[in-house]
RNA sequence: GGGAGCUUAGCUCAGCUGGUUCAGAGCAUCUGCCUUACAAGCAGAGGGUCACAGGUUCGAACCCUGUAGCUCCCACCA
């Protein structure tokens, strides 16, 4: 039953005629007067079936004991038409009577659920299938024809007969092998088993007690209900690739499990006592793949032949395994049972699940589809930490990933931004004489800052297995902080054409930034990472990012971020009204600033002047006459303009702000106006509340002070 | 039939213990820019009744119940 995939297919359910005859009548089918007579007189039973050359390998039928239509049928037997075969009819509770006629066909060799009301009943097993699919001797007609053949000329033959009552139209599921899209019918066969009732145990209670974590641990319940419903493992397979089943079977039909083909003649020789070394032979089956494949956590420390040695007792358990939730019980549930048994001790700490790739029509990858892409030509296109990159934005853990392409091309792009800010910071000339700007100090300053706090958030994600939010993280400091905001912050100015040359400090800071940088990366796309680190610096043998001590970090620095925050917003502000009132960037121009906020602004001030074009950046404590206006948190900026203003634009603008952030207010208040709220509320809830209330009310005060003003 | 899960912006998905303007990110889209690292780029903008209906709560995308749709695993009907 496994690797068969059940597909819904059209078919035709023959309902076929039996005879029913008495413990010691004898007829012949083929004596047609008979036959007719019997058919005539409602001496038959009709039973239905999708594979009427299964008749062959019938050995009874079977109804429900409180049928009324077949309960004087007690006792009685069937012939089996065209076979001639007369066999009991038996009664058990296992049919549904509403299904069909009510009577079925008992065919033990070629149907499970037939197979254990054989053994329930005591029928005779008659297999007629040979391995190809053809009919054997057993089946005593059509031999060596193939059973599909079959099927359609029996039909004929019993036609011919008399025998079918009727044919419909019916839809069922039959089972197709996986690999070869061949029809999967039961078949008798010999088989190992692996009972796993006992072995089993360990592994449910030690993933269900958390010594073993499933990462997302929504697969907890899934494996549960799979480990508490355990199948025993057939273990046998009938290849030529494997690891060989080591039994060994004499001439008499005895058989033992052993090492060796030595020690196996010594153990059969116990009850056969001439037996001979070459009158023994060796089971031809190898095992299940996923039977050696569960022994990996253990033998690849070579734990079998060297259960006390210095791998296995240093490595084993595992931190964590990384695999696809596809195979949590084919591998790692028998890693788990197999850890256990062997070692008494779980093989792995954490299992972490990947999603399964699918195609963006959420289609399986598969070989035989062919819409898997060819991961070469991918790396040659995007490179091969872009396609990495790729394929890691699309893996939300324990989530299927849809693939597509668009993702590697990102990670190219990703390749490409980090590889230009390294050309660019490789491009300064440093002035070693050169005085550090307050502007590059701050800069510097806050880049630490920003740096610092990502790393604790990126290692903190690490820590929960938040791989797609790690990489967000990382890629968003890189390019929108380091790249965007940071080198824009301190990148020199040109004059008349030349660069200016940067400051030793900045300088040695910004390399060093880029290093950290570099490190967080580096998981994320080793090639890249790796190459720079090395055009970064020159560095001894073996400096190497691989083995690099990862960014420490420290206290963060809250308040300068908090001061940043607001500074970048005026510098957004700055850059909408520029392009709204379409003043080019080259342009320069003035902003006043008119607010309680002195410090946070003067220490960024010769940033936003630099990154806003500005000529100049005053204070003020009055309004400025003809200027565009804006506010940010509670403070007001001005922007003169000469060209005329569009007072009713501007006030539309700024009324939209007032209704906004009113609305906001009301909100607020009537959390806090609320008896139960402030009654249930955790306290810094309610402070926050209260912050929030204190601030929207300035805020109001300074819109509303300038749309008064226009 | 048994079990698990999902439904949030055009797409793919985050959203942890119910509480920040919590309705987010990336991509895509739109607008303006060939600004001396990067047009594979820069600067902006728009976009969602959190599947639906109830309930619990001061407060729900989040907790509970029901409904609908989808996915996966296991078993499988003559």
């Amino acid at each position: 039953d496994e690797e068969v995939i059940h597909k819904e297919v059209n078919s035709k359910l023959y309902y076929l005629k039996y005879i029913i005859v008495d413990k010691d009548e004898n007829i012949d089918l083929n004596d047609e007067a008979t036959v007719n007579r019997k058919l005539s007189t409602g001496n038959f039973i009709t039973v239905a079936t999708v594979r009427p050359e299964t008749i062959l390998g019938d050995t009874g039928v079977c109804v429900h004991p409180d049928d009324e239509r077949y309960k004087k049928l007690k006792g009685k037997f069937a012939v089996i038409p065209f076979v001639n075969r007369k066999v009991p009819i038996i009664f058990d509770d296992y049919i549904m009577m509403e299904f069909g006629t009510g009577a079925l066909k008992v065919t033990p060799a070629h149907d499970i659920n037939d197979y254990n009301l054989g053994i329930k009943h005591n029928l005779a097993v008659i297999d007629t299938l040979n391995p190809n699919g053809t009919m054997s001797e057993a089946a005593g007609f059509y031999i060596g024809k193939d059973r599909f053949e079959v099927r359609k000329q029996i039909v004929k033959d019993l036609e011919a007969k008399g025998h079918i009552a009727k044919v419909e139209d019916y839809k069922n599921k039959v089972g197709y092998s996986e690999r070869t899209n061949a029809v999967i019918e039961p078949r008798l066969s010999m088989q190992w088993f692996l009972k796993m009732q006992d072995i089993s145990k360990p592994a449910l209670d030690n993933v269900l007690n958390g010594n073993i974590k499933l990462i997302p641990d929504k697969f907890i319940n899934t494996y549960k209900h799979w480990m508490e419903n355990v199948h025993d493992w057939c273990i046998s397979r009938q290849l030529w690739w494997g690891q060989r089943i080591p039994a060994w079977y004499d001439d008499k039909g005895n058989f033992v499990v052993a090492k060796t083909k030595e020690e196996a003649l010594k153990k059969l020789a116990i009850g056969n006592k001439q037996l001979a070394n070459e009158k023994i032979k060796q089971d031809e089956d190898v095992l299940d793949t996923w039977f050696s494949s569960w022994l990996w956590p253990i033998s690849v420390f070579d734990g079998f032949k060297n259960p006390d040695g210095k791998d296995i007792n240093y490595y084993y358990p595992t931190n964590d395994l990384i695999t696809a939730p596809e195979i949590l019980f084919f591998w790692v549930a028998r890693m788990i049972i197999a850890g256990y048994e062997y070692r008494q001790e779980k093989p792995f700490t954490n299992v972490y699940l990947t999603g399964i790739v699918r195609d963006k029509q959420g289609r399986k990858m598969s070989k035989s589809l062919g819409n898997s892409p060819d991961p070469i030509e991918l790396i040659e296109k995007y490179g091969a930490d872009g396609v990495r990159l790729g394929m890691l934005m699309c893996s939300p853990a324990g989530n299927d990933l849809l693939f597509d392409e668009s993702y590697c091309e990102q990670g190219r792009n990703f390749s490409n931004k980090i590889w230009n800010a390294f050309r660019l910071v490789k491009g300064w000339s440093v002035d070693a004489k050169l005085e550090q700007s307050n502007g590059n100090k701050i800069a510097v300053e806050w880049f630490d800052a920003r740096l610092n706090k990502q790393v604790k958030l990126i290692d903190d994600l690490y820590d929960k297995y938040r791989m797609s939010e790690m990489l967000m993280t990382v890629y968003k400091l890189v390019w929108d902080d380091f790249c965007a905001w940071y080198l824009e912050m301190i990148k020199p100015d040109f004059v008349d054409g030349n660069p200016l040359p940067i400051d030793k400090k900045t300088y040695e800071a910004t390399v060093q930034s880029f290093e950290s940088i570099l490190k967080l990366m580096h998981p994320i796309m080793p090639f890249i990472s790796e190459e720079l680190w090395h055009l970064l610096r020159d560095r001894k043998e073996g400096d190497d990012i691989i083995i690099a001590t990862w960014h420490q970090t420290s206290a963060i620095n809250n308040s300068l971020l908090h001061k940043f925050e607001l500074a970048s917003n005026v510098v957004t502000e700055v850059r909408n009204i520029r392009k709204s009132k379409n003043i080019s960037p080259k342009e320069k121009i003035s902003l006043f600033q008119k607010g309680a906020d002195g410090e946070s602004k003067s220490l960024f001030d010769d940033i936003i002047i630099k990154l806003c074009n500005l000529d100049k950046l005053n204070t003020t404590k009055e309004k400025v006459e003809n200027a565009i206006s804006f506010v940010v948190k509670q403070n007001e900026y001005f922007i003169p303009f000469n060209n005329s203003i569009d007072i009713n634009a501007e006030k539309e603008r700024l009324q939209k702000e007032l209704d906004y952030t009113q609305g906001f207010l009301k909100s607020v208040m009537v959390k806090l106006s609320n008896e139960r709220f402030v009654a249930n509320a955790k306290p810094e809830i309610l402070a926050n509340e209260n912050k929030k209330k204190a601030d929207a009310e300035a805020r109001i005060k300074a819109i509303e002070e300038v749309l008064a003003s226009l």
